[in-house]
DNA sequence: AGATTAAACTAACAACTGTTAGTTTGGAGA
DNA sequence: TCTCCAAACTAACAGTTGTTAGTTTAATCT
């Protein structure tokens, strides 16, 4: 673990005020505030709002993506990939709860790095669906509707961040299960 | 069917222009800019930027604790009071997609109806809940952690909002039976 | 002791914010 | 034709926004 750099601290203070309000809700001088200095003096350390922004969003992001190379390369059964996704959301999202925030709900405000980050989503989607489709053609998945298939799976993944603080007593390895449990065996006897 | 109001047509613009950029992000002028007037007059129809936030939000709201107060009276099984809240979500949302936008993403920015709108919020997850924990108790629905169950069920159901508007084909019943069936039923062969 | 430097500060900016006051316009009813 | 009124307008406000420039502070290295 390298140490916490003023600027890693910034970012944090500004991913939690951003996952409380909203990027656009939170000024320049509440994130000084929140960080004891003034707003001139977080200057010295970061570029500007959209750039602190662009580090938490991009981050995961890329942590998303490399975490589905492995899933979709990986030998194992379609059911199987799907409960890696479940993890990987869990794990992801449980070390950075207020960066999801941000992820899931300011990244219309990205400017500049919005069509990468686009770019990134649209492909982990393509390969989420993949491997249902596999799964339903290999008869390992129900005939549903995929795209519905993964429409409740991803939004449920992507709400986590909403979830894991209030659940602390519950832990990484527990929720992933239950959520696959709930997510792919359903819920009626 | 009334006509629609100046006012109506003020509060529809303002929650599209709030989904596509969240409630902080959007201007007075940005909104007087897409209704083809000036800022200043959008004054003669509303009292002011945060009451067509309230307008927006506490109706949806109150609409979601009347469906609700149906269901629970009603004397079905608890799944199938589960599929009568699929529906609810469905049909709410499917004839207001840019109001679920903001309800689900600018809720905090309420002010003076926060208090009001968190009460109606829980009231509802509480009533969710005890569906649920009834239906185990039943032995309708699997002896999974219900609260999982109803994280999974709502945070999919509050996403509905995102996804109906690329999907203008499926109707609304076919939608709702499908989740049902993929969230109640399971996914796995 | 003197030099260096990271990290805070004060002061200010131009642009933008929600909102108010007072005025003009154009069509409907008498 | 005259009156009325909803609904637009112009002009302005006080406060807030992200950001820059230049300065001070206090600790570290030589």
């Amino acid at each position: 673990m390298k140490p916490e750099t003023r600027k890693d601290e910034i970012i944090n203070t500004a991913a939690k005020l951003f996952k409380e309000k909203g990027y656009s809700a939170v000024t320049m001088r509440d994130l000084a505030t929140a960080m004891g200095m003034k707003a001139a003096s977080l200057y010295n350390h970061i570029n500007s709002k959209q750039d602190i922004l662009k580090v938490i969003i991009i981050c995961i992001a890329e942590e998303f993506t490399n975490g589905m190379d492995i899933i979709i390369s990986s030998e194992e059964s379609n059911i199987d990939k799907l409960k890696k996704i479940v993890s990987l959301h869990v794990d992801i999202t449980s070390h950075n709860t207020s960066g999801m925030a941000s992820l899931n709900n300011d990244w219309m405000h990205l400017e500049d790095h919005l069509e990468y980050y686009l770019k990134l989503r649209n492909e982990y989607e393509a390969n989420f669906l993949k491997i249902i489709k596999t799964g339903i053609t290999a008869s390992e998945i129900k005939n549903s509707n995929p795209e519905i298939i993964m429409f409740s799976m991803l939004t449920t993944l992507r709400s986590l961040y909403l979830w894991i603080p209030k659940k602390e007593d519950l832990n990484a390895n527990d929720l992933a299960n239950g959520l696959s449990q709930v997510l792919i065996d359903g819920i009626n006897n």
